[in-house]
DNA sequence: GTCTAAACGAGACGGTACGTCTAGTCTTTCT
DNA sequence: AGAAAGACTAGACGTACCGTCTCGTTTAGAC
C-alpha cells in the first residue's frame, strides 16, 4: 500500500507552478501540446510531483480552471434577472475565452476520454453553478419576474446551451449584445409558457 | 513530392471497413480506445491505408459520423415548425447517443486538439445543417409561424444549444418530451420578441 | 496455382534496366539504399515485373554481379602459376571494388539474411570458380610448380581468404603488389609443405 | 538539445537482457529475425531503452559479440607460434559458430549497410585483435620462429583470411585439423620467404 | 541547532501509439 | 499475356508520452 502524501508538507511553489504552466501551455499551444511532461518541464517540477498530487492531466487542468473561475463572483442578485443572467453569462464567456485554446474546452475534451474527470468536473464546477443558478431563479420567482411554474431545466438549457454549442463547434462565442438578446428571448419564452 | 493517391483506384471495401471499425470501437470503448492502430486491426486494414486517405484519426471519425448523419433526413418540412424541430432534434440526439461513448462527442473532443479537424467539422457538418435549419425557419416565416424579424442566430443557439451543453457536461441528453418542451419555449420566445 | 511466366515473352529491356539499376544504386549509395522499390523506380519498371522474374532483391544482385563477373576471363593459364593467380586475384579485387559500396559485399551481406540466396551464390559463382581454380592447380602440378600432394583446400583458403577478410572488415583491398607478395608466400608454403 | 543519458543510472539488468536477447535471437533465427522490436520483446525491455543506449541494431550486436569475445583469452603465448595461432583461430571459429546463424556473420552483414557500424567494428574488435596478433608475431621473431623481416600484413591475411572466406560464402568453417594444416603452411611460407 | 523523514528535481524504466517506410501481393489499365 | 502503375496487408522503424520507479538533494517539523 502506498502511503498517502502529507499535504502539510506540500510545496506551494510547485503547486502554483504546475497550475500556471498548465494554463500557459494550454493557452499558447492548445490541448495537443498539453502533456504531463510538458507541464513538468515548464513548471520546473518533476513528473513524480505532479502524479503525487493529481491523478491525471485533466485533474491538473480542472484545478487550474477552478482557480480561474473562483476569482469571478457568480450569479449575483441585483433584482433584475435579465441583467444578472447576462452578467453571469458574460463572466462564463470570459473564462472560456479564447475560444481556440480555451482551457475549459480542453477540460471538456479531456472529460470525453476520462469519465472520472467528467464526474469531477460535474461535481466541482457544474453542479455548484447550477445550484446557484436555480437559487437565482427562485429569487426571480419570488418577485414575479418569471412564472411560479417555470421549468428550471428548460431555463438552464436555454441560458447556458448557446455558449457550449458555439464553443464545441467553434462558431464564435457570443458577445455582450448577443448574450443580452438571448437572455431576453429565454425570459420571454419562460413567461409565455407560464 | 508525395504523389496524391488516385481516388478512382480506392478500395471501397477498405473504406467501409475503416469507418465501421471506427464507429464500433468508439461505441464500445470510448475515445481513449480509438486509435489508428485499433481501427486498422479491427478493420483488417493496414495503417498505411488509413494514413493514405485520412490525415488523422479525427478525420476518420468525421467521415464515419457524416455517413451516419447522411442516412437521416434532416430538417423536414411538414408545415408544423414545432413538430419538425422536435423531430430534427430527436434525430440529432439519436445520432449523438449513447452519451458516454458518443462518436459525435469524441469527434468534438478531437476537434479540440486538431484545429484543422474543427474547421472540417464546421464546414462539412455544421454549416450545411445550419443552412437547412435557416431554410426551414424562412419557410415558417412565410406561413406566419414565427415573426418576419425573428433572429435566426438566437433560434439556432436556443434550439441546438441545450443538446451540446448536456453532451459536454454529461448531464443526460434530453428525451422526446424534454425536447418538445424546449422547442415550445423557444418558439414562444421568438414570437414574444417578434 | 500461379502459372509460371513465359520466358520467351520476357522484356529484355526490362531485364537489363533492372540489373543496371541494381548495380548503379548499390555503387552510388550502398546496400541500405538498395531496395526493390528503388530499383523499380530507377529502372522505370514495376515492382511486379521484378517479383515476376526474381525471387528476391539478392537474386537481382546476384544476376547483376554474375553479369559483371562473366565479362572477366577467369583462371587463365600462361604456365606461370604465381602470375596467373596474381592476375586472377586482381580481377576479383576489381570486381569487388569499390570496397565501400561493393555489389559483391552487398550480395554477401544479403546472403546472411537469405540462406537460399547464399546457396545460389555458392552454386552459381563460387563453385564454378573453385573448379576453375583447382583445374589450374592441377595444371601447375603437372609442370611441377607445386607438389603432387599439395592441399587444394589450403591453397583455396590462402589464395582467396585475404581478399574476403579485408572486404568484410573494410581493411582496404590488397593492391597488385600486395597480391603478388601473398601469392608468393602461399606458393612457397605449398612447396615447403609438399 | 538532447541531453545525453546518465550512464551511472543505467540498468545493468536491462543491458545484459538486451545483449542476451540479441545473441539468442540471432542464433535461433538468423539476422532476418533480428529486429529492435524483437530484441525488446525478448529482453522484456522497452524499445526506448535500446535506443537510449545504442544507436542501431548493429551496435547492440557489436556489444553482444564483443562481450562474447572478451570471455575468451586471445593470442596467448606459450612459446610455440603454430600451437598458439591454431588455438587462437580455433577460438575465433568457436565464437563465429554456428555458421548459419552466426552473430559475427550477422554483424558483418549489418556493417555493409551501416558504415558507422563498420568503423566501430574495426576499431573495437579488429584493430585490438590485430595489435595482439602482431605482438605475438614479434615475440615469435625474438625466439627465431619466423624471420626478422617477415611481413606481418601477409601473416594477418593468411592466418585470418581463410576463416572469413569460408564464413561469407558458407563453405563450412575449418575444423581443428584444417586450422593446424593452414597454420603450418603459413608459417612455412613466412620462413621460406624470409 | 541538529536530526530525520518526506517531498522534491531529475530522469531511467516498461509500455503504447504515433506516423513513416519497405516488403511482397493484388488489381486495374494499357500495349 | 506481359508490363507499368499503384493500392493493398503486414510489420519494423525511430519518436513521444504515458505512468511507475529509483536516485540523490533539499527542506520543514520534531527533537
Amino acid at each position: 500500500m502506498n502511503a498517502a502524501p502529507d499535504p502539510s508538507r506540500r510545496s506551494e511553489r510547485a503547486r502554483v507552478a504546475v497550475l500556471d504552466a498548465a494554463l500557459a501551455l494550454c493557452r499558447e499551444s492548445g490541448l495537443a501540446q498539453l502533456t504531463i511532461e510538458g507541464i513538468a518541464d515548464r513548471a520546473g517540477v518533476s513528473k513524480k510531483t505532479i502524479y503525487r498530487w493529481w491523478p491525471s492531466k485533466g485533474a491538473v487542468l480542472l484545478d487550474a480552471v477552478a482557480d480561474l473561475a473562483s476569482r469571478t463572483a457568480l450569479h449575483g442578485d441585483t433584482g433584475d434577472l435579465a441583467a444578472d443572467m447576462a452578467a453571469q453569462l458574460n463572466n462564463v464567456v470570459e473564462i472560456i475565452s479564447p475560444q481556440d485554446t480555451s482551457p475549459v474546452a480542453a477540460l471538456v475534451a479531456e472529460g470525453q476520454r476520462d469519465p472520472a474527470l467528467a464526474a469531477s468536473i460535474r461535481e466541482q464546477m457544474i453542479m455548484p453553478s447550477i445550484a446557484g443558478f436555480e437559487e437565482r431563479l427562485r429569487s426571480a420567482q419570488r418577485v414575479g419576474q418569471i412564472p411560479e411554474n417555470a421549468d428550471f431545466g428548460v431555463a438552464l438549457d436555454l441560458f447556458y446551451g448557446p455558449i457550449y454549442h458555439r464553443l464545441v463547434y467553434r462558431l464564435g462565442l457570443p458577445d455582450e449584445d448577443e448574450i443580452r438578446t438571448r437572455v431576453d428571448h429565454v425570459i420571454a419564452g419562460l413567461r409565455a409558457m407560464g
